[in-house]
DNA sequence: ATTGAAATTTCGTCTCGTCTAAATTGGAAG
DNA sequence: CTTCCAATTTAGACGAGACGAAATTTCAAT
């Protein structure tokens, strides 16, 4: 068995967390997992095997894989270096948004906990990345809103925008592009049938915009107030 | 063959670049290398081979190897990143100037080519280092200045303390505690015979201080006024 | 209960970068 | 010109991480 955690580790417990929390701490598949992470499944099945080796899983063949407390907080771990960095780039060296996720996905893995620590004070420990999602602290918590998908919603209701997902940069340029980012307040004006766009009215602006597709599934809000 | 630059591959640009400036051009030895990198001499032999087929280096068996105009620019880019990362850390970030060796080490192998103009716009394209290593432009051109080792100097000659070796941490807690760094014009005023120490005097300042041993060697210095 | 498709694992192989041990080469000293 | 030593290369192995193909298991549908 092997000792070390490497980049490559760190990338499957981070994948097996984000899938547990999508299926509300449910056991999360191979194929799932090889899919994630753009690997062929056998490759996702062997390192399963390593990761339940370096105790970091319980791995129960054939039924999927659940992280250990010490695998979360590895995936914790490289979550707050991700989103710290994404924070960072765009905070501090104008990184767009649309950007900033590819770059922290290399730079996560060779972030050092004093440099963590630095970035985190200059930064004035911020609790979300430029996406809206939580940043765990330096002990490793982290607070999971609750949220639903903005599609759900139907016309008159009001709400904040609070994240969006970051893997999507075509998604984040046409948000970007028309001025609309997380901690947005917005009401929605019109809702089309058959599961067909919603439009919807940000901040104090007049324009009101039309939301569809997979564009309203990844945008997560807070409803009421 | 092999057809990717992986971070290995950098490292070894890297060494023989800085071996070449040392030895004045000439072929890099395997063994040199090896001790360099910390491997063995097998390893850097067929490591090698891998740069040849590459065409990153020439390689005369038994004989050396000398990089290519490739190879060079392959080496210039990481030192380059290398050494802006580290002036950013120092300058943006705080970290004391014997460890961002360290982290500069490893971020330069991730850092993408947005992100290093981004940094080098935000440090005013800088041309040194914090420990004086000039910083390549851009377009890979860098200007080695000529200097001494500080020991060979006599006592009388003044000059500017110009750059020191980054990688011994040691060395440059030593000098920080006492508030040498490059940039410092010098004096010197004592030098003991049969090797000994010498006793210079730096900026404005009373204090007169010994420097011996390997430090007055890894002390660069323009002479004269 | 049986069967068949889908998910999963196993098997054998590949590349990268390292190692030790063994073979080879070059050059200096006699 | 030989001999011998140090430097170098080759040979063979290994661990990490990936792959495709083949075997196995699960589970739902009959």
């Amino acid at each position: 068995m092997t000792l070390e955690v490497s980049s490559a580790v760190q990338d499957y417990a981070k994948a097996i967390y984000s899938l547990e929390q999508r299926r509300e701490g449910a056991a999360v598949s191979t194929n799932a997992l090889a899919e994630r992470l753009g690997v062929s499944a056998a490759s996702a099945s062997s390192m399963v095997k390593r990761l339940d080796g370096l105790g970091l899983v319980e791995h129960a063949p054939y039924k999927g894989v659940v992280l250990t407390q010490r695998g979360a907080k590895v995936a914790l771990e490289v979550i707050r270096h991700h989103r710290l960095l994404e924070r960072f780039l765009a905070e501090e060296l104008g990184v767009p948004w649309d950007r900033v996720h590819d770059e922290a996905e290399v730079l996560e893995h060779v972030l050092s906990e004093e440099l963590e620590e630095l970035i985190a004070a200059k930064l004035g420990h911020p609790t979300i990345d430029p996406h809206g999602d939580p940043i765990p602290t330096a002990d490793l918590e982290i607070v999971e809103p609750v949220t639903v998908a903005m599609e759900v919603l139907e016309v008159g209701a009001r709400g904040l925008f609070v994240r969006v997902s970051d893997t999507d940069p075509e998604m984040l340029r046409y948000l970007g592009a028309r001025g609309i980012a997380p901690g947005e307040t917005f009401e929605i004006v019109e809702k089309q049938p058959f599961g067909g766009p919603l439009f919807a009215r940000f901040g104090d602006e007049d324009a009101v915009h039309p939301l569809g597709g997979r564009l309203a599934a990844a945008m997560r809000v807070e409803v009421g107030a």
